[in-house]
DNA sequence: ATGCATTCGTGCGCGCGTTCACAAAGCGCG
DNA sequence: CGCGCTTTGTGAACGCGCGCACGAATGCAT
């Protein structure tokens, strides 16, 4: 009965490697996998075995020693402290582009998150069907956040409209927002706010790239010293994926 | 004439802010805003000033002061320090949902990613035309990949094709990946991988809802020891963004 | 020319997260 | 029933990044 106490806050760096862990840990069940080890875990989670000890250890002592972990227990117990034992509906602000690509996504709705609803501006594209969704008109914002209880707003307008469907957002009552426009949202404080800027996540590749090339055909020449500790293997070490 | 050498390592967390203010500053320059300081900057950025002076002390000594940084000037250095003086063709595995919606979005382009090529497994969708450009068949990316000089790759397959679309693009020669299927790509450790997870961001705002649900009205009743702390601000505060 | 206001660049302390290393705990076998 | 093997849970050391606070530099007004 150790269900409801237990209440310690998470570090937010483990929050982010929970759904990793579940991700895998629902994989092993698949396979009927019975239990797991915080070793085998971490090589098929690509991070440091006592780190996954540490994180799952946030959420209780759950592990067996001399044995590991069960995975169907461990898969409830993160689920539980995820928030993830029941739905959470979610709204698509924007029906361009990435917003037909997101409602779509089977993804979504599969792992917990069903598009509840999609609305756009723009009066044209109202009325097509996008994902087993019908999109409707912005205005009607409110009224569908609030019928349908919905907590998470989906941003994927353009950069220019982003900051008004985030304002549309908060006033209708949804507490946190997925943004995928380039842009830094102004909220209140209470509202969480995730991003996801892809020509970001690319710039930095191509720091790396740069880097790397600049590394390669040494970019004066003379003194072979630059060339030692350059191989830009910044942490994370992969081993291949077995248990 | 400092432009080759202050090659100093640029920390992980800098890098990946710069293409924030990269993204700002060419606002900036497009409202013809000649110069910024930190703080302004910091302002719309969303972040502290001070981090920002430090972030910018890495590309060098390029600000003024008592008058703060040019604009312009500051662009380039950036654009410099992140590789982006020349663009950086991409090449996008799977030409499903998500692949549609990459092709056809323009940002990609527009920031110095042209995407130079899609392919699929599936010869259903060889040949026909996403985002202009034509899809062709996976067996011809080294190919592909060669030709055009491509170093990065962004894998929009499914969860289950994902691996064998990495191992394909590293032996065609890329060395850098942005992997949007929720798996842990093995690879060797000299590319260089990102990974943007979209239900792993909803799970992790989950998280934030669940326990704001827990604190509002509160779990269990007894103590009200755990109720403060819980106002779930981790860090980040957005003041309103006019410079 | 001198003083004052502004803003950069950075040394320093602090807190968080990662990793090591080890004691405690459970399992199975003889 | 005890011994040895495995694996967890965690205390402690380390390192990185954040933010404060202040000296240094620059522009402007008088």
């Amino acid at each position: 009965m150790p269900s409801e106490r237990t209440r310690r806050r998470i570090p937010e760096a483990t929050v982010a490697r929970l759904p990793v862990y579940l991700r895998i840990l629902g994989e092993l069940a698949d396979d009927e996998v019975e239990s797991i080890s915080s070793d085998g875990l971490a090589d098929l989670a690509g991070v440091n075995a006592a780190k996954v000890r540490k994180d799952l250890s946030f959420l209780g002592s759950y592990g067996t020693r001399g044995v590991g972990y069960v995975v169907a227990y461990l898969v409830y117990q993160v689920r539980r402290e995820l928030g993830l034992t029941h739905d959470w509906p979610v709204v698509i602000v924007g029906a361009g582009n990435l917003g037909h690509a997101l409602a779509g996504h089977g993804g979504f709705s599969q792992r917990g998150f069903p598009v509840a609803a999609v609305v756009d501006v723009d009066p044209e594209k109202v009325g097509s069907v996008l994902g087993g969704v019908l999109v409707r008109h912005i205005d009607e914002l409110s009224e569908i956040v609030q019928s349908k209880q919905i907590n998470i707003g989906v941003v994927a307008t353009s950069a220019s409209g982003a900051q008004d469907a985030a304002e549309r957002l908060v006033r209708a009552g949804v507490t946190s927002i997925l943004n995928f426009a380039p842009v830094v949202l102004s909220v209140p404080r209470s509202v969480e706010v995730r991003k996801v800027d892809l020509a970001a996540e690319l710039q930095i590749l191509s720091y790396y790239e740069h880097r790397r090339s600049l590394a390669a055909h040494g970019q004066g020449s003379s003194h072979s010293a630059t060339v030692v500790g350059l191989a830009t293997d910044n942490g994370v070490a992969r081993r291949s994926a077995n248990a």
